[in-house]
DNA sequence: AACACGATCTACT
DNA sequence: GTAGATCGTGTTG
């Protein structure tokens, strides 16, 4: 019965530095029961919020009633409600007492594809779980998950040992502050990344592997006034 | 007590 | 390409 079961990343794996943490959840599996099926997916793209010094992170002022998980202990989920439609699931990292937290962008389903499915109906499988708000709809995680732990068959992350890809670290989407800050990892080539890198980002902020490839014709400034 | 805004996605032009 | 949906959170009065 349990020989299926593998090994859940323990504690340590995420009580380090946020960005470490970020960078080497890439490739692993995250495992997750819905509708009492088990689900995996690859983490293909993940981003890093600190506490203080990031002017992104929620933690960033403080701790607060809404951020009070990222200062808590490491591998519990921090879930919120984003843009008041949806939720956003990270795994909060570093010690006890000091905030952080590893934003989950984009999922490779593996298995259970059909139970997903069936959370978020989509034509082409790639738009299932390519961005943080789709993931957590197809994965039905909500804000009844913020604060528990990370490392069940419920909610967990395993190891299966994937290696010999290139990790791409690029400036983070969708944020006003801190766009000088590469806190964002994906895996180089994947197609389930939500968005590619793109040469209109900022000129100091390259991503380290990958060349830039082809530039489209999209990167056109709006006219200022 | 009231208000401005955001770690996004979808639909429509 | 751009707008609209939609609400919890943090800050201010």
């Amino acid at each position: 019965m349990n020989m299926d079961k593998r090994r859940f990343l323990p504690l340590d794996f995420y009580r380090r530095d946020t960005r470490v943490v970020a960078r080497e959840l890439l490739g692993k599996v995250l495992v997750r029961t819905v509708g009492g099926l088990s689900t995996r997916c690859r983490i293909v793209e993940t981003e890093a919020y600190l506490g203080q010094g990031d002017p992104a992170s929620h933690s960033y002022r403080g701790r607060t009633p809404r951020s009070a998980v990222m200062f808590g202990p490491p591998a519990r989920a921090y879930v919120y409600l984003n843009y008041g439609l949806h939720y956003l699931f990270n795994i909060v990292t570093e010690e006890e007492g000091r905030a952080g937290a590893v934003l989950i962008r984009a999922l490779e389903p593996l298995h259970g594809i059909e139970a997903m499915m069936a959370q978020r109906p989509v034509a082409d499988i790639v738009g299932l779980t390519n961005g943080p708000a789709k993931l957590t709809q197809a994965l039905a995680i909500n804000k009844r998950h913020n604060g528990r732990p990370v490392g069940s068959a419920e909610l967990g992350v395993v190891d299966d040992c994937s290696s010999g890809f290139e990790v791409v670290v690029a400036p983070r989407i969708g944020i006003s502050s801190g766009q000088d800050l590469n806190y964002r990892y994906y895996i180089a080539g994947n197609r389930f990344v939500s968005k590619p890198w793109s040469p209109g980002d900022c000129e100091e902020a390259k991503p380290t592997k990958q060349s830039p490839g082809a530039v489209r014709g999209k990167n056109r400034k709006k006219g200022l006034v």
